[in-house]
DNA sequence: TTGACATGCAAGCAATTGCTTGCCTATAAA
DNA sequence: TTTATAGGCAAGCAATTGCTTGCATGTCAA
């Protein structure tokens, strides 16, 4: 696990929206981009973008959480956990 | 542990010299601000100033990975685990 | 007291973040 | 073919980040 890729991960998780979506990916993988924008909200505002949730997804993607499939027309996500065991392996285990 | 909390963590450890700070007082508590400085450089830059770790110290204390005593004019620095074990009850333990 | 040391405070500034809006492409259904 | 659906691309913009520099404050030593 080099720096950059802690950095993405770490970086990834400091937000309560994408941590919103890596929970609800965890419920229901293969969510598409529209079934992730329901229920997806910042805070202080009332809904969220398409574009939004994706350029979070994006972010969760580069950290290695998300893993893409196409189906067609739609884009189908679901949760990879091994960026998390990797950077507990790697840096959480040494510390705690 | 609340959202914020975990954004705040999160960010925290999201940045390489911050990760660095963190096992230099793993590897030895009580340090000075200066003593963090020697050693502390960021990505591209020759040195780093002394303001500039002390800012990576506040966000790492609004983290509350760091605990700080004051010793007459020094400053020094502790390590605290317990943010750490808090997210993984949290919220990393739920998914792994 | 005087001077050196450890740190704090605050303004400034380039780069990045996090969102928006508008338009474009590709697939599926009618 | 038309029409609706799922998503991509990119410009724009306010807010934040991550540093810097300059000056002020408090503490110890001589």
């Amino acid at each position: 696990m080099t720096p950059d890729e802690l950095d993405a991960l770490f970086k990834a998780l400091a937000d309560p929206t994408r941590r919103r979506i890596v929970d609800r990916l965890a419920e229901r993988p293969d969510q598409s981009l529209f079934e992730l924008c329901a229920g997806a909200v910042a805070k202080g505002q009332p809904v969220m973008s398409r574009q939004a949730v994706s350029q979070h997804l994006e972010v969760l993607e580069k950290a290695g959480l998300v893993q893409v499939t196409r189906a067609g027309r739609t884009k189908l996500h679901r949760l990879e956990l091994w960026p998390l065991r990797a950077a507990q392996k790697a840096w959480l285990g040494r510390l705690l």
